[in-house]
DNA sequence: GCCAACGTTGGC
DNA sequence: GCCAACGTTGGC
């Protein structure tokens, strides 16, 4: 799950109140739905920073909450807020993460230099998901490397 | 700041 | 339903 650190970085996440933080603010349906339909509580996630100095993963969090209509849809001072989406018909959905633990930068270039990650959606050209599944393999060969 | 890549929008 | 125009993402 990519996440801008000026927004909310790991740190931010590790200081909240029950480390715990809605995944606010998609809105992109492919995203959305792996958080609505794929998510389950207790599924592990790399947290990612994009858009940044040093893009690359900085932590490990894990669901907590199964996905509910995201509260910024509603919100017209928020820049998230959709004038589509209803309470009866909510568009956006997100689930809340809990912070697990902070890991050593694991950079682009170093995911992108190992071959047995080459197949991540994160790392293809021009992939812009802010959510992306990871593959048990790929999973355990980035904490291997930890 | 550049720009490739991709998603969304809206006229037809 | 097509597709051009436009907006956004995000590494570099």
């Amino acid at each position: 799950m990519k996440s801008e650190p000026s927004d909310v970085s790991i740190d931010d996440l590790a200081k909240r109140v029950n480390k715990t933080i809605a995944w606010y603010g998609v809105r992109n349906y492919q995203a959305r739905n792996f958080m609505r339909d794929q998510m389950c509580i207790g599924d592990q996630v790399f947290f990612y920073h994009s858009s940044c100095k040093q893009p690359g993963i900085v932590g490990i969090a894990e669901v907590c909450k199964l996905s509910y209509p995201d509260t910024t849809q509603f919100d017209s001072d928020s820049k998230y807020f959709d004038p589509k989406a209803t309470s009866e018909r909510p568009r956006w959905f997100n689930v809340d993460v809990r912070f697990i633990s902070k890991t050593r930068l694991i950079s682009i270039k170093e995911l992108r230099s190992n071959l047995d990650l080459k197949g991540m959606p994160i790392l293809q050209k021009g992939n812009r998901l802010s959510i992306t599944p990871v593959d048990p393999v790929e999973w355990k060969c980035i904490i291997g490397i930890m």
